[in-house]
RNA sequence: GGAGAGGUGGCUGAGUCAGGUUGAAGGCGCUCCCCUGCUAAGGGAGUAAGGGCUUAAUAGCUCUUCGAGGGUUCGAAUCCCUCCCUCUCCGCCA
């Protein structure tokens, strides 16, 4: 959630920076007008209430002298007093209510660094590392989900028949690989960030702390009985973690890691890429979180992101850095750096991480705070996340990229550790 | 799921069953000052968060918050109702 002062105070930048993103920002307007009216409104009732206290204050005293009959009076007045009020809190509320909902929906301002563009198509490509097109061998084109069958590591068909379309199960190696990859993304990072193992079902208000919620409801799993959330990501609980907290800023950045199952419905993308692992509902994924001061957040931007590429790198695979477009960032990230990694079965590139700096928007939601040591009071702190191992996209990759002429898969040597002495898979 | 106890500030813990400067005693912790060879002990002062308004700023005024929501009342931490959560015991269970 954007910050409402900053759009009483700098409405015109405000609005043009969000209108970069290619949204709409219509509502703005209305957020503004509401937000001066309920101020309005407000100031009144606050007046109503500050006089109504004055008189219970003196009718307590009237009747502690035993002068009661001059207390009715009084009692009288405040009662018609209070009749104002209640209709003034009514309508105040309203008004509150209107704008949350209306904020809770506007995203993110993006960062000033974040390059001007409409769609995936204007997303900057930073860097490109490993092979070229060109340089692929023939046996290395054969998509994963041939592989995985013929190897007995990925069985598709059944993990359908258990749970329906785009769900995925892996079978004797496969099931070792996958294993094998969420303890390589764990450990690499054990030096420096805690690892919790969060819930996957969290409340309703859990998933509007990151901006998951109310905006993007048809792209998650809802347990409706208990009105519990599938997480798609442990980015959810991760940001819950400090909710409603006070940070001291020494303790600042607080960096935290997390393996999960991810839960994603796909809304929008039925029917695209569905062969094989490229896109499934539900998925293991190695989570890298911090919470940081304004002027931590760079540093640590940068450190999320150098992980997750040389978590990537040592695997040896081909991959490019995207540094996303206006039009094509997350709704509450502020800066974001995609790693696609390059599957050539599949022919594509796999998104494999999204890295973003998410400035105070989902600290504001979930109202994690910290205590400067110099400033005083309390500031929102900055939150930042990415991927630090998406299993099955990576999975697929490794699949297809170190496959063997004799039809054999090489296991990576960091994965080695691992694989209990397994060194290839026929 | 059944029975009981309880949810108060950074923590602990009074206040609730006599409703009236109680945003809340005391203690701990923390900050500053004094005392003091050093440390410890001692003495003093301060110490919740959030919103709005005023101000160049320091600051001031004001409202909200004692698990959540509703009710009674001139006035609610305190009385009534509903819900949530925690703990103990029983049942069930990986």
């Amino acid at each position: 959630m954007i910050d409402i002062r900053l759009l009483r105070n700098d409405f015109k930048s405000v609005k043009k920076a969000i209108s970069r993103r290619g949204e709409d920002t219509d509502s703005l307007d209305l957020i503004i007008g509401l937000d001066e009216k309920q101020r309005s409104i407000a100031e009144k009732r606050d007046q109503l209430r500050n006089e109504i206290k004055e008189l219970s204050r003196r009718v307590g005293d009237l009747h502690k002298s035993g002068k009661t009959d001059e207390a009715s009076p009084l009692q009288e007045s405040s009662r018609e007093m209070r009749e104002k009020e209640e209709a003034l809190s009514e309508e105040c509320d309203q008004l509150s209510t209107e704008i949350r909902e209306l904020l809770l929906r506007v995203p993110n301002i993006p960062a000033e660094e974040c390059p001007n563009g409409e769609s995936a198509e204007d997303n900057v490509v930073v860097r490109v590392e490993g092979q070229s097109d060109e340089a692929w061998e023939n046996y290395q084109r054969v998509p994963h989900w041939e592989i995985g069958e013929t190897l007995g590591i990925l069985d598709v068909e059944r993990a359908t028949k258990l749970s329906g379309a785009m769900f995925a199960m892996y079978t004797g190696l496969g099931a070792t690989l996958c294993r094998a990859l969420i303890q390589y993304g764990l450990d690499r990072n054990a030096d420096a960030y805690r690892e919790i193992r969060p819930p996957t079902l969290v409340l309703t208000e859990t998933m509007v702390s990151t901006g998951h919620l109310p905006k993007f409801a048809d792209d998650a799993y809802h347990l409706e009985r208990d009105d519990l959330w599938a997480i798609p990501t442990a980015e959810v609980p991760l940001t819950s973690y400090a909710r409603d907290e006070i940070i001291s800023e020494s303790e600042l950045p607080m960096k935290l890691m997390s393996h999960t199952s991810c839960f994603r419905r796909e809304a929008g993308s039925a029917g695209r890429d569905t062969r094989g692992l490229l896109r499934v509902h539900e998925f293991d994924k190695v989570e890298l979180l911090a919470y940081a001061t304004p002027e931590q957040a760079q540093e640590v931007h940068e450190d999320i992101l150098s992980r997750a590429e040389s978590a990537i790198a040592d695997l040896g695979l081909s991959y490019r850095i995207l540094d996303l477009c206006s039009g094509d960032l997350g709704n509450s990230s502020a800066r974001t750096f995609d790693i696609e990694v390059y599957a050539p079965g599949a022919e594509q590139w796999l998104e494999v991480s999204s890295v973003s700096w998410f400035s105070d928007y989902q600290a504001r939601r979930a109202n994690v705070r910290y205590r400067s040591e110099e400033a005083k009071g309390t500031s929102v702190v900055h939150t930042l996340n990415g991927s630090g191992l998406a299993v099955p996209r990576v999975w697929a990759a490794i699949v297809e990229t170190y496959r063997q002429e004799d039809g054999s898969i090489r296991i990576p040597d960091p994965l080695l550790p691992y694989m209990q002495g397994v060194k290839s898979i026929n």
